[in-house]
DNA sequence: GGTCATTTTGAATTCGTAGTCATTTCTTGT
DNA sequence: ACAAGAAATGACTACGAATTCAAAATGACC
């Protein structure tokens, strides 16, 4: 019972209907939906309790194309294979929801960018995360061109006109290299990637450039660049340096993943981690503190990253032409077992970058 | 340039601007957009000029709102935090996106599947994909109750008159058994958890019943039912069991994150895998390849799963009163280097399970 | 050149919600 | 008890796209 007969197929209810029910008009029950005061007590009872019964939820098509807003934000992922961005994915979802927003996913392995600008355009999404945009995105012209309401999160895009927030990823590539110099390693490697994405270009940036303060250097067979950021990419990578014929006794690895496929590999090889070899990570997947691997990597301030893209877009939702704003926090180098057996850590803080 | 000026904020153009801008009524720009013949060549040229000039999108939410279907699909996840759902999440993905259709993500860690009860019912949705739906399941009751368009991936539940997508766990839960005792395992244990996931009940019953219809025991004291299903909780358990005076040879665990917590635990307490202990897990998630681990264990046919659930799920859309059907497809044993070191495996598809 | 059939176009309408504005009902003070 | 003001309510409308139905334009044919 208190279904409703005659409704229409799929059940759906509208505020007529309720007003019909209650004996008021269609104002009146809009009045109560939207908690107005100027609702008689007694009328409001009357109301509510014809809403309870015909358990009546408001046409969300309806209310969006009236109020001109989706209540909903977009969100572009890629490669949700590696773990750190499904934990993205996670914390974005949460927060929106605690927001009241939904959250509406694309991979930008499947079609880039592209349906998201539709999307916004249509005014499907009231704006948009993008967690993997590259300079050569086609929906950052767009979004420089129109002032779109957009937020790059884990990427920064020079020149373009849009908010930002991103870890200290040069930072994060001084902190290995200072780590790895305090604790004596000799010869130190570097495992990076294509340099589309700025997070891997600025750890790079900042590993080599902290390494060239510390009078180090970092001749070219230590450097290896994956194409993939994969396991297998890592391994590869790990089997040539250790082919070497002086092998390196430290690498650094862009991202975790590329970290234990070099683990994997040294260890295929016969080495020995970190007595033969030290690996160093970046991001702090959650696999990185599992037995197996261990990981010395940098962790990111996710949640903290993911609160702050979303009051920047909810900020710029509210106020297009608001200056734009980059956000950049700190990180954390988390010294797990894949390093440092044979020497204390130094202190962390060593010093500041140069400005 | 090309833009046109008067245009409302955030350059919303509609197709009544376009009308008058082409000269022709907002009908007839209607009619273009939706590629309907009845337009003459030279006029559609025109509009479609104008169209492109102005950089029209139609309106997402009037389109919704008069069409009555929103073009978005629902899915709700859990535990982004193991691998397998984010891959399934991206195979949904990238299939729905394939078919023109938008995905709104829940988590059903955060709130339950109460939000997406609300946004099917609003409109907000056309369907949802349940990944993770348990009999508890608040929305699984409404679901029951109204006719609405639901489909349940990766899980079952009885009783319940929605249409399901599953792979065969009591089946797989059996391979793992004969595979073992096939093996020549002697003390073979088991590592569960708490029985609210059809999934994973079944592959413990299908595990058990198999061994029983070997003739072999599972004791209690080789039974270990995990809470969390985190690698964490797989360490604990493998400690608990190589405690034993008798401890196992081979260990099955419901899942593959259990299996690695598993394998870490035992080889922190000096075992070797699999010289000393067998260990399976269940999945074939990413990492499961990988050196650390190479864990045997069982494949879901994923993007085949996927397939079906959104089959079933579109064509429910566009009946409502069909039939309810049940999809359960075959799993496959991925063997690698945690186990069978020492025998041959035995030739894999032994007998059917009993129907 | 006129008639009829066909093609092409436009005016008007619909969808459900949330506003505006006008009207009715209630309350208060005298 | 009545007026004036406040409170509560209802009639009406807009939003943008798609559709219906009617009207206009075109084409074919004799």
């Amino acid at each position: 019972m208190g279904r409703i007969k005659g409704a229409k197929p799929s059940g759906s209810v509208t505020s007529h209907d309720v007003a019909r029910l209650a004996k008021v008009s269609q104002a009146t029950v809009s009045r109560v939906l939207r908690d107005d005061p100027r609702v008689r007590p007694q009328t409001r009872e009357r109301v509510l309790k014809v809403l309870a019964e015909t358990r009546y939820e408001p046409n969300a098509a309806a209310r969006a194309f009236r109020a001109g807003r989706a209540d909903s934000i977009g969100v572009v992922v890629a490669r949700l294979s590696y773990q750190l961005y499904p934990a993205m994915l996670e914390a974005i979802g949460a927060q929106l929801a605690r927001l009241g927003r939904r959250m509406i996913v694309w991979d930008s392995d499947h079609g880039g960018d592209a349906p998201a600008i539709r999307a916004f355009r249509q005014g499907v999404v009231d704006g948009v995360i993008l967690t993997a945009a590259t300079a050569e995105s086609e929906f950052l012209r767009e979004v420089n061109a129109e002032g779109s309401a957009v937020v790059l999160l884990n990427r920064t895009v020079a020149d373009y006109a849009s908010d930002q927030v991103s870890s200290d990823n040069l930072d994060g590539g001084r902190r290995v290299a200072e780590y790895l110099v305090a604790c004596g390693r000799e010869r130190i490697a570097l495992i990076g990637g294509i340099p589309r994405a700025s997070t891997i270009r600025d750890r790079e940036r900042g590993f080599r450039k902290s390494l060239e303060r510390l009078d180090r250097e970092l001749p070219p067979h230590y450097y290896f660049r994956s194409e993939t950021f994969s396991h297998a990419s890592g391994e590869q990578a790990v089997t040539r340096l250790m082919e070497l014929a002086s092998p390196p006794d430290a690498i650094f690895c862009v991202n975790d993943v590329l970290a234990m496929g070099a683990m994997d590999g040294a260890r295929a090889r016969g080495a020995r981690v970190p007595d033969d070899l030290w690996i160093v990570g970046y991001d702090d997947i959650e696999i990185a503190s599992w037995g197996a691997y261990d990981l010395t990597t940098v962790r990111q301030p996710m949640e903290l990253m993911v609160a702050q893209a979303i009051d920047l877009l909810l900020a710029r939702i509210d106020q297009r032409d608001a200056p734009v704003r980059h956000k950049c926090l700190p990180n954390e180098l988390v010294i797990r077992g894949s390093t440092a057996r044979q020497t204390t850590p130094p202190s962390q803080p060593a010093r500041k970058p140069r400005p």
